[in-house]
DNA sequence: GCCGTTTTCGGCCCGACTGTTTTCAGTCG
């Protein structure tokens, strides 16, 4: 049981205790408790010695215990028998937007239901508005709510797939006779949720079966679902602490046609029909085994050599879902995308000041590692007051110590001054002007259930920080991934009001945002607003976010010369301090 | 639940918004 698992137990347990009734900040000893477990480093030396256990903050004779029993079982008693007395699909009602805790109860008070399918039925019958604080309006929304629930309650967030696609690559990497081992599917696409993961491993003549075979058996595999000649689709174990399992399949091929089907798997199959099409035009045939003229093999090993066969230049995954993109390879003008290596910069990140969990030297010697030549500490202002968030006074000692340490960096790192703020309802930034002049870098965080327009919240953001620093919309808080209804929100114009007025928009890569970059970004790509690739960093680690976010802004078309990250320090204060 | 003591229990993170409410409970971040 690892470190995730044993946090997702924890977390579990709080969830049902908030269900129950229970004590809020006892509740919030087992959150922090699971946050603390989930980013402790290997746990096994850690539960060898409970002293150990019992150093971590947060964790105390109660936890340890708890902690030691999940670790050797898988559960403990309060939460066997929390799931006793209420039910696992509880856990899974939270996960509704807009059902909490006290709904739940009283839901399961008054009705004995509680499932997903239990509480659509009864709003559909009209059940739930005659419940104390509801309404017919509160149950249409409950209603829609579970609808957008459905739609991605299967997905797993990119980064959760990424982790079980580097071990299920692993497990396969310099095995004998495997020559390649690769991920297709949506993921190789840029995708920001994925229902599964596709891989191929090209190997030696005659070694598919064994392949497979060695593939199927790694530990990390919980269930063996079909097996074929080369083939085999699994139920992954390491569902990235989300307690699911993840669908994952291997094809193993002749590495003679490792090409052709790396460009199947990767799809989409709409993508594969057209080219299946182009090579019919041209006297050819493609088929997963490579591409052939009169049945003889013309291309197959490597995808370079089959787009190329058909008169195409290669397509990268993140565009072959493009319209028209047959033509553009053609005419070689497929669009230059942003790569990671373009990005210099990373502009927006937590400190221990607020809900980070670094201090800002150690986001800074992160930055510095992956070579970046500028970030920026942007920590909440005080409208997130439950990140702890600044005040004025505190973010003025806050500038002050991000400039220290920019001195200190001598010139190898810049760290600029920020502040992510809330645009508040009525329009109000919650912090002064005065205050928001000392900052490089604004991030404004807008609401999406806000009823404002784009234009005004752009306005709001430009009168109140002037032309004095970069200003980058944000995303839209308030909507977690796997858990978003659908919000109205009119990125196109708010692109279009923020590239008039010099404003940048975020790609914010946080893994549970990907998904409204993603919609912001392919609004956006056509208005030629400018765009932040920023990882909204709260430990040095989430810098890695940044291939997400690109990986979206490439499935976006968006290339390097609107990217506002690939600017060198100087050169992008003087580009964004510019009125447009 | 944990923590830090003023060693034995009080403090812990709280403000904005929504919808139903007739003064506020519930949810969210």
């Amino acid at each position: 049981m690892d470190n995730r698992e044993i946090a997702r137990v924890l977390r579990e347990t709080a969830d049902l205790m908030e269900v129950a009734g229970d004590d809020p900040f006892r509740v919030r000893g087992y959150r922090k408790a699971a946050d603390t477990i989930a980013g402790a480093a290997a746990m096994t030396g850690l539960l060898a010695e409970p002293a150990q256990l019992r150093a971590l903050p947060g964790i105390g004779p109660k936890l340890a215990e708890a902690i030691q029993q999940i670790a050797t079982t898988g559960t403990f008693a309060l939460h066997d028998e929390l799931l006793r007395r209420y039910r696992p699909g509880m856990l899974e009602l939270l996960n509704v937007q807009g059902l909490g805790p006290k709904t739940i109860a009283t839901i399961w008070e008054r009705h004995g239901v509680a499932t997903v399918d239990g509480v659509e039925g009864l709003a559909q019958a009209g059940k739930l508005r005659t419940l104390p604080r509801m309404s017919e309006k509160k149950e249409a929304q409950i209603l829609q709510a579970i609808a957008t629930y459905r739609a991605v309650s299967g997905r797993f967030l990119r980064s959760t797939a990424e982790r079980a696609a580097m071990v299920a690559r692993l497990g396969l990497t310099g095995k004998s006779g495997v020559r390649a081992v690769e991920i297709g599917g949506a993921f190789r696409r840029g995708e920001e949720t994925v229902a599964e993961l596709e891989l191929v491993a090209g190997t030696e003549a005659g070694r598919e079966e064994e392949t497979a075979e060695e593939w199927a058996a790694l530990p990390e595999v919980a269930e063996v679902k079909e097996r074929g000649p080369g083939y085999a689709v699994v139920e992954w174990a390491d569902g990235g602490g989300s307690g699911r399992t993840m669908p994952v399949q291997l094809r193993a091929i002749p590495s003679e046609a490792f090409g052709a089907r790396w460009i199947q798997i990767t799809g989409p199959a709409s993508h594969w029909e057209a080219l299946q099409a182009r090579a019919a035009q041209v006297g050819m045939e493609l088929t997963p085994s490579g591409l052939r003229r009169q049945g003889a093999v013309v291309a197959g090993g490597s995808e370079e050599e089959i787009y190329r066969a058909l008169g195409l230049s290669w397509i990268p995954p993140e565009l072959r879902e493009m319209e028209g993109v047959l033509g553009a390879a053609e005419s070689d003008s497929l669009p230059r995308l942003v790569a990671v290596g373009d990005i210099r910069c990373d502009l927006h990140m937590h400190t221990v000041e607020t809900d980070g969990r670094a201090t800002i030297e150690e986001m800074a010697a992160a930055a510095l590692k992956r070579g970046y030549a500028a970030i920026a500490i942007t920590d909440h202002s005080q409208a997130l007051a439950m990140a702890r968030g600044l005040n004025e006074e505190r973010a003025m000692a806050h500038v002050r110590r991000i400039r220290a340490a920019d001195q200190a960096m001598g010139g190898q790192l810049r760290i600029f001054t920020g502040i992510e703020v809330d645009i508040l309802a009525d329009g109000r930034l919650d912090l002064a002007d005065a205050v928001l002049g000392e900052m490089d870098i604004v991030i404004a965080s807008v609401h999406s259930r806000f009823e404002q327009t784009a234009e005004e919240m752009t306005a709001r953001l430009l009168r109140a920080v002037g032309n004095r620093q970069v200003r980058i919309l944000g995303h839209p808080t308030g909507r977690r991934l796997l858990r978003r209804p659908a919000y109205a929100f009119d990125f196109e114009r708010v692109a279009t009001a923020c590239a008039a007025e010099g404003v940048a928009m975020e790609i914010n890569a946080a893994p549970e945002r990907l998904d409204l970059s993603a919609d912001l970004a392919r609004k956006a790509a056509a208005t030629g607003v400018r765009i932040a690739i920023n990882t909204d960093a709260h430990h040095p680690d989430h810098l890695d976010f940044i291939r997400h976010g690109v990986a979206t802004a490439r499935r976006a078309g968006i290339g390097p010369e609107r990217v506002v990250n690939t600017l060198e320090p100087a050169a992008l204060l003087a580009a964004l301090r510019a009125k447009s």
